[in-house]
DNA sequence: AGCTCTTCCTGAAAGC
DNA sequence: TGCTTTCAGGAAGAGC
């Protein structure tokens, strides 16, 4: 499933093959999971792309207006959220298309940019470039980019599960299931522990775990789950270099303590038990560390 | 405030 | 073998 690491690769496959075309004109399949169809149908022909870039796990495509544009003056942009098995890439018009291909945006030059989704969770949205800046605030902050003082006071004083906050992005954007299991893992942080009894320490280890394991997960173009493939069609490499997520019952690559599956925040989390203490236990270690001291 | 449940959707996997 | 059921999950909303 798309996350940040698997949107920041499409992101970086669009960018050396799109900016400086102009759409030309659209046609979209079924339209469910467009916010409104009218609206993008109408305004996007005549429209140059100028630039790419991803808010957490939404893809923004800057347009510019050519003169023969609807409504010239607004500038808009292309919202994309991949959902869970959503694609986005440029085809030439005359290439097969993929099942559940529901929006193609036609390019001057013969290529297309198609969207692809299965399941439709995903979402395509035009948002006026007046608009931008509210649409961009209901997110939190980019985790790559976080300091150490923010990331903590985001967290502070939270009495919720640190894995759904992790999931929440109004606090952080683009962290989803698979990297938030993979950087509480590596900070050797239950994924049940409340925020508000997470120390110093532990808040240090996570976010430097959450900078590592997305910086890595980038380097090796995503995690292909769900069938993710970048722009080109090439799967992500990162699912061989998971240590939580998906392994069940396979030996931790830290202590060999068989990894556990448990409904936390609803959803499938994966961790050490003993790597990773219980909130009980991490409360009962807190308090014999106290005594002692 | 924060939790659980439900909804959207399809294909894969499990169950019979 | 083949049909039916269950499950997965990002996000948002309802209800507690």
């Amino acid at each position: 499933m798309p996350e940040l690491p698997e949107v920041e690769t499409v992101v970086r496959g669009l960018r050396t093959v799109l900016p400086g075309h102009t759409i030309v004109s659209v046609r979209l399949g079924k339209t469910d999971f467009i916010e409104d169809p009218l609206a993008l149908a109408e305004l996007l022909p005549r429209r140059r792309i100028e630039k790419i870039e991803r808010l957490g796990k939404f893809i923004r495509l800057e347009l510019s207006a050519t003169p023969a544009a609807k409504n010239p003056e607004r500038e808009i942009n292309l919202i994309v959220h991949l959902g869970m098995t959503g694609r986005l890439g440029v085809r030439r018009a005359d290439e097969p298309i993929a099942p559940h291909t529901h929006a193609f945006f036609e390019l001057e030059d013969g290529r297309e940019l198609r969207y692809t989704d299965i399941r439709r969770f995903g979402q395509l949205l035009v948002v006026a470039g007046d608009r931008l800046g509210a649409f961009s605030d209901r997110l939190g902050k980019e985790p790559l980019e976080i300091s150490a003082a923010e990331f903590t006071k985001r967290l502070a004083g939270r009495r919720a599960r640190i894995k759904a906050l992790l999931l929440d992005q109004r606090i952080f954007r683009g962290i989803g299931n698979i990297y938030a299991d993979e950087s509480l893992w590596q900070a050797r942080i239950h994924p049940a522990r409340l925020a508000a009894r997470l120390g110093s320490a532990d808040l240090g280890r996570l976010r430097q775990a959450i900078r590592r394991v997305l910086q890595h997960a980038i380097a090796a173009r995503g995690s292909s789950i769900s069938n993710f493939v970048d722009a080109e069609g090439q799967p992500g490499e990162y699912q061989q270099r998971h240590r939580a997520y998906g392994r069940e019952g396979k030996p931790c690559f830290r202590c060999g303590s068989k990894i556990r599956r448990a409904v936390i925040a609803g959803r499938s989390s994966y961790f050490c038990p003993r790597c990773q203490a219980s909130p009980r236990r991490a409360r009962a270690i807190h308090l014999k560390q106290k005594k002692n001291r």
